[in-house]
DNA sequence: GAGTGGTCTAGACCACATC
DNA sequence: ATGTGGTCTAGACCACTCG
């Protein structure tokens, strides 16, 4: 019934992408939806342009494909990341790990690898520090149900951070930030700048990420009463793996305007 | 000097994507970049292996094709949009609108269009009142040096904003926050939620994005202290126009934990 | 008009999951 | 074993910018 009918123009991808859209959008998540061979048959085209068409479709992010295995409909599942509430010191104490809040009861697990090393430029810039100095790197992977869905890398002092918790694995209850405070160096303020790019190959292999899947990048100092820089962190979230949350009043909160 | 020599394996399009893309890496912003004839001849590969190449460079949002013109690296100079700033109270009574904070001196101007129509479900959910409910809608795009860079539409009820000034293209001093404050519906607390995602083919003509761009999709509801939600607020942004600061003491200090 | 990238055809071999 | 999607070749016509 999809058939062309005669004397009806040969379609584009781009017509055969539109067609397909509208008919994935009414499926569920996960759905398998029409192959390129289905695609050639239906409406008698190369196989190149049921190609385009269903590539059109996988860079919108709205199909995944699997080598040997069926093209379905993406499964939309996100996370919701509060970005104040988390950091709050109220919660530092009460032995959760920041990252529990976020999981909302799903299984997940954290791969955390440390490494002491010279600074590169821009980490040493945001410290306050010379480059080549040496600092404490946290390099985590944050899974969910077995899938990676952020990577994560802490930039410490290592003038700070070298030899103490910090720079263990397990880094005890309420995490670095509550070290950092038995340090006399609790973090007053933190500031993000976050943007959203496509993922570098080498990201796209750590956190798996099929095509047309952005990343959010999110680059988060934290800074002491005195102004010192503590930390830079460094994440790299699956988009579509995160909501990102934040609520604020209408009225001023912050300290400095 | 980059031709193949007899005896190595022929690449694969990953490999001129890679080389491709380390020699691209140092190069500056808007650097005109091999083009699909170039790289057939020096890898001596065929015109589909040169333009799958190109074609990863361009999902991963470093180069930009142009028809006719030349291929480039991707030009990256943002705005900072702060999140919390730029919405608190004392800003509103200036005179200036929200969006001039985002500019950077740089010349923007703005699309719109108001219109009234019965609120979609989700609008209807967020705004809680009927489906259906007449909702006044206004709808801007917004533009920097000429090029699009963030679509934006308000849904508000009718009921509180129909034939006010909420619904005229010029909404006067500090905006439509202004004008609700004065109506009684003073905004209180905002709330928003942020992801990133591929754009529909109607994002990418609206925002005349290249490919390889993802968005970033803001939703905002404003509620007064009443617990009143007065305006649903849906935004998409180019993602390489936009990088988004945050800014937050370690301190609780949103009312509601 | 020359050269670029965009679209399309027909055909081939391969890696992978299991329809 | 069959069929899927991934990679690759050779060739064609078109739309667009102006190197």
């Amino acid at each position: 019934m999809n058939a062309r009918r005669p004397g009806d123009d040969p379609p584009g991808y781009r017509d055969v992408a539109a067609e397909l859209r509208d008919q994935i959008m009414s499926l569920p998540d996960g759905a398998v939806v029409p192959g390129e061979n289905a695609l050639r048959a239906r409406y008698d085209i190369s196989r190149t342009t049921a190609r385009d068409a269903l590539g059109a479709l996988k860079q919108e992010g709205l199909i995944v494909a699997q080598r040997g295995g069926r093209t379905r409909r993406r499964d939309f599942k996100p996370l919701v990341r509060r970005a104040r509430q988390r950091l709050l010191r109220e919660h530092w104490g009460s032995g959760r790990a920041i990252w529990e809040s976020d999981t909302g009861g799903r299984d997940y697990d954290v791969d955390v690898t440390i490494s002491e090393a010279p600074a590169p430029a821009y980490v040493a810039s945001v410290l306050g520090i010379e480059t080549g100095t040496p600092v404490v790197i946290r390099s985590r992977r944050f899974s969910l149900n077995g899938r990676p869905v952020q990577l994560a890398v802490s930039y410490l002092p290592a003038s700070i951070a070298a030899g103490t918790q910090i720079a263990q694995v397990d880094t005890g209850p309420g995490g670095i930030y509550n070290r950092l405070k038995e340090l006399g160096f609790a973090p007053a303020e933190y500031v993000e700048e976050s943007r959203a790019r496509m993922p570098s190959p080498e990201e796209i292999k750590r956190l798996d990420l099929p095509a047309g899947t952005p990343v959010i990048q999110i680059m988060r100092r934290a800074t002491t009463a005195e102004g010192i820089t503590v930390e830079l962190n460094e994440m790299v979230l699956d988009a579509y793996a995160y909501v990102l949350e934040d609520s604020f009043p209408a009225q001023a909160d912050t300290g400095p305007s």
